[in-house]
DNA sequence: GCGCGCCATCTTCCATGCAAGCTTGAATAC
DNA sequence: GTATTCAAGCTTGCATGGAAGATGGCGCGC
């Protein structure tokens, strides 16, 4: 295998070939993250850094690197000479980073209703764009769209805050509950209400009522915590 | 140099000893990050991992991988090929870092005032003897002791909401803004404005409203953020 | 059969070597 | 004197080897 060439090897397959541009730990870092996402690496599987290096086609050293990355954004955790644990989720840890989104996009929203109106509008217009396309979605029975689309409205809401801190934060924090947004789409049994929050949230952005959308965003957020978290229990989902 | 023994070698002066039991990527981490936060390593430095190895006693392997988590930390970036950059902060950036506490002391407080009533209890005492020793540490005219407590009172805050990710990013956020912090302390003419506000976030605290809480508590970070940003700015402090 | 201890093996940790990229400064052409 | 080129020295990126620690199985004592 010597000397593995940047983009070179192309039988190495498993997880998710990234050719990004950058460096090795870069393609290790988004490599297994992805795989991390899609439940390649399942949650609890303990991986060595050989083997991961092996089937990314170099060697330890970045594997490792990468390793340290993904356990600051708290997605696998490094035991000392034991290897690399996938983390899974309990409900707890949903607790948890509901209650970070809640407080983020909360202030997010006031934010954006603070702007000044120009850009207000149009951050209200981008957001009910995503909303239309929940709606759309919902109409013809297309829940991963759905959530898709949910997604996209949510990071939107982020991004017009323009706070990179708080974007970095939702990022990881996204990451992390990635798996269980997944496997939760579908329990959920309100779209309806999810589609008509959003369009208050929206809406109170375009008023500028900063406090109406702090007040619309966490409630949104909060409603979808107290459908969820039981859901989690009754069902026995020990780990995501 | 060669061999250096974990805990040999105390001619190497410098920043930070620090005797954890850890591993030496952990001393590192613990080392640059004390020496950041104060100032030995003023930002904008650009210090090269060999140089930082030296000193501390290591190879570079350790020093690096502390370097790719303090850059994810926001403390540094590693610039590559050309070393390690200690980060400055702008105006903008105490923005941001407002924005997410405001966010997270918010929703801490408001988690804080939901809980039952011994552990509400508990918490509005312990907070309020924070908040006691600002006012003695006023009265004496200790500015550095007044910000020990006024950090004592935010952490407790915050680790009395009992959300460990909510710890870790506020703790984070903190690092980067602790230099700023001790440079505006002498600035700050609103003493008792504070403790009065301190005093209210721990009576909504002990009385169980929830929204009375999260109000006091964003304000509180509100009206501290309205008074040091125009302060920034006026002195034209462009990094800190 | 059952429990205990030891060893083989597998793992990361850290040091170091080599190569590649960036910067700087000197030397040369004009 | 000025501009341009190139080389030398610095830096990190990555690979690899040796060492130490953890783990599981195997054999031995009972």
């Amino acid at each position: 295998m010597a000397r593995a060439r940047p983009n070179g090897d192309p039988e190495v397959q498993g997880a998710a070939e990234s050719e990004k541009r950058g460096s090795l730990v870069d393609d290790a870092y988004a490599a297994m993250r992805s795989a991390i996402r899609d439940a390649s690496f399942a949650p609890g599987y303990q991986a060595s850094e050989q083997e991961i290096a092996l089937r990314l086609g170099m060697s330890r050293t970045p594997v490792h690197e990468a390793a340290i990355r993904l356990q600051e954004d708290g997605l696998v955790r490094v035991l000392p000479r034991k290897g690399i644990l996938i983390l899974a989720l309990a409900p707890d840890d949903m607790r948890e980073i509901y209650d970070v989104v809640i407080a983020m996009e909360g202030r997010a929203a006031e934010l954006v209703a603070a702007l000044p109106e120009a850009a207000r509008l149009a951050a209200a217009q981008t957001l009910d764009a995503h909303t239309d396309a929940m709606a759309a979605a919902h109409a013809r029975g297309d829940l991963p769209g759905w959530g898709l689309a949910d997604a996209a409205f949510h990071a939107a809401l982020i991004a017009q805050a323009r706070n990179g801190r708080m974007s970095r934060i939702v990022q990881a924090i996204n990451d992390q509950s990635h798996r269980a947004r997944m496997l939760t789409l579908n329990l959920r049994r309100t779209l309806d209400a999810s589609i008509a929050e959003h369009r208050r949230i929206a809406e109170a952005i375009r008023a500028g009522t900063a406090d109406a959308a702090l007040d619309a965003a966490r409630q949104h957020r909060i409603r979808a915590r107290n459908e969820l978290l039981p859901l989690l229990d009754s069902y026995g989902l020990k780990h995501l």
